[in-house]
This record gives C-alpha cells, sequence and structure tokens, in this order.
DNA sequence: TTGCTTATTCGCATGATTTGCAGATTAGGT
DNA sequence: ACCTAATCTGCAAATCATGCGAATAAGCAA
C-alpha cells in the first residue's frame, strides 16, 4: 500500500474525498504487518476517533482493496485479514499465538504441480503453519504474546 | 477418509451409533474430490434422504474431522470445505469455474523460509490459482462446467 | 420382542462476519 | 457562504456455523 500522502493524492486525483476517516485508516494501515481484521482496526479507530462507524471501516477497506492498495488474506475459515504489503511475500501462522508474519520464499520456482498436468497456475501462494520465535524462545511467559488465533 | 465400511467398524468400536444419516454421509464423501461445502452435501444428501437437517451434516462433519478422517479448507473466505483425501496433496483452484483439485507438488523441500529466520514450520501448504484443464480447452462453452466460485 | 439407556437427530435460536440500504452529514469547488 | 455529490452512519438482512433442548431411535439386555 503507498504512503497514507500517496494515497490522499491518488483519492483527489480520481474525484474521492480526503475524510478525517480515511486518513485516519491510511495511517493505521500503512506498513502494518499485523495482518488485521475489519474488526480489530475498527477497535484501534475507535481509540482515535470515537464514533467511527464499523461500516465506514468495511467500506475504506473495500475501496482500497478494489483499489489495488490493498491485500486480503484468510487463513482457516477465520475473518478476512487485510495487508498492505503488496510485494511478493507468503505468510506464516504461528499455531501458538495465532500471529501471521510475511515471509520471504526461496525456490519457490523450483515446485511445480506433478498430477494433474493439465493446470495452468498464474499464481502460486504458500502457507506456513507452525511455531513463531516468541513462542519458541524459552522464556517467561509474561513475555509471550496472547493468543490471537481466530480458531 | 476410510472407506463406509471402515468407518461403520469405527463408529461401533467406540461405542458411536451406525444411523441411516451417518451412513449416508459416509457414502457421499467416500472418494469425493470436488470439496464440498456443507451446504453442497446437505443439497445432495437431501435428494437422496428427504427430511435430513442441515444441523446433522454439519454435526457429522463436525465429528469427522475431530476423529481425524476427514480435512478441512477454506479458500479466499468462502466456506469451509471438505476433503477426505488425507494423503500428503495441495490444492489448485480454477478462477473460472471455481473447481477445486487435488494436486501432488515436486520439490515442495526444496522451498525455504528466508525472511525472518526464526519461524519454526511444522507444515506448508500450497494453494494455486489459474486456470483447469476444462476452462482451457477451446471446446464449446456446452462442455464448460457451470462457475461454482463461492466469491 | 419388549423395554431401557443413551447417543443422535432436528429445528430453532444465537453468534460472527459482512453487505445493502437510506437518510443525515460533510468535503471541496463555485 | 452555498451547492452538490460523495461519504458516513445506523440498522436491517444475508451467510455461515454452532449451542441447546426436546423428540427420536440405535444398540444392548432380558
Amino acid at each position: 500500500m503507498r504512503s497514507p500522502e500517496q494515497l490522499v493524492e491518488r483519492f483527489r486525483s480520481e474525484g474521492l474525498k480526503i475524510t478525517p476517516q480515511r486518513q485516519l485508516l491510511f495511517s493505521l494501515l500503512h506498513e502494518n504487518a499485523e495482518h488485521p481484521t475489519a474488526e480489530a482496526l475498527y477497535t484501534t479507530a475507535s481509540a482515535q476517533m470515537p464514533g467511527i462507524s464499523l461500516r465506514t471501516v468495511y467500506q475504506t477497506l473495500t475501496d482500497l482493496t478494489e483499489m489495488g492498495e490493498l491485500g486480503q488474506v484468510t487463513f482457516d475459515g477465520g475473518a478476512v485479514r487485510f495487508d498492505p504489503n503488496l510485494t511478493d511475500h507468503h505468510h506464516a501462522v504461528c499455531d501458538e499465538c495465532g500471529a501471521i508474519a510475511d515471509v520471504s520464499i526461496d525456490h519457490l520456482d523450483a515446485v511445480s504441480i506433478s498430477e494433474p498436468n493439465d493446470f495452468s497456475p498464474s499464481s502460486t501462494s504458500v502457507v506456513f503453519h507452525g511455531t513463531c520465535a516468541r513462542c519458541t524462545t524459552p522464556t517467561s511467559n509474561l513475555d509471550k504474546p496472547a493468543n490471537n488465533q481466530t480458531k
């Protein structure tokens, strides 16, 4: 996703209006690597702007997604999560705390479909399940992230 | 998933009862490669057993899943789909018709997470998006499968 | 076969997530 | 300051899934 400033420009150039709600969401999403759900963003946004509507959050997220500024991902049937990282990347889900990390992958080009041989793939996405560093490191439980698993 | 006969044995040995509803679902799921949703199974089951409850379908699917006889997969935020194929495999989603095919993959062991380096993966799943054979082959539209996309 | 005990089924209510709708509000230009 | 279209908001409604309790039936024993 582009920077809040660039988004403001884009919105303006397309005749869309720059509202406080949109600006807040732009900043909350900028470089946000937490893969938040609409509800999570609503909660955060509400703290800074009491009264903002959940409907507006959904609306803005949908708009940004349709403009190609935001990606959507879902894991294990949970709620949709939003991802401002538009670079080529994949995800690692921690089964302990539910955290989702962006990951880069090596040698993805090596994998191929061996069976069947008549499917033409246009994109490939990989999801790792496992344990993240914070949940692996033998340290105080107080340091462990809260379990944010959806399911 | 095991055969309906084997499932009957397993259920019996665990003190569970063999009901007509369960037997029907066992047979509908056996070697079913369509990755049906609960609703889809309910529709099919209803044709053979009018009056069967959607609740029962969900219940049985949940039971089989907890017993490890059935796998669950979801794509792009759609409804949960059930997969009786317990062998190590991945999926290919046709963006044209929505069909989901099981696929075997070569050289998956070659891929590795390059960044971050502190995540311990226990499992890896790959999903391809693209076009299936039936939607690629230049033939009559009448031969094309109906679009079953959820989203 | 009859009867008993307990698992199952079923329908309805409820919960979670997301979208449709319409009136009130406001951004941004004149 | 004014206008008008875009936006925001609250609420209804759609979709998917699960909790719950009453009615039903499978499996066992006599």
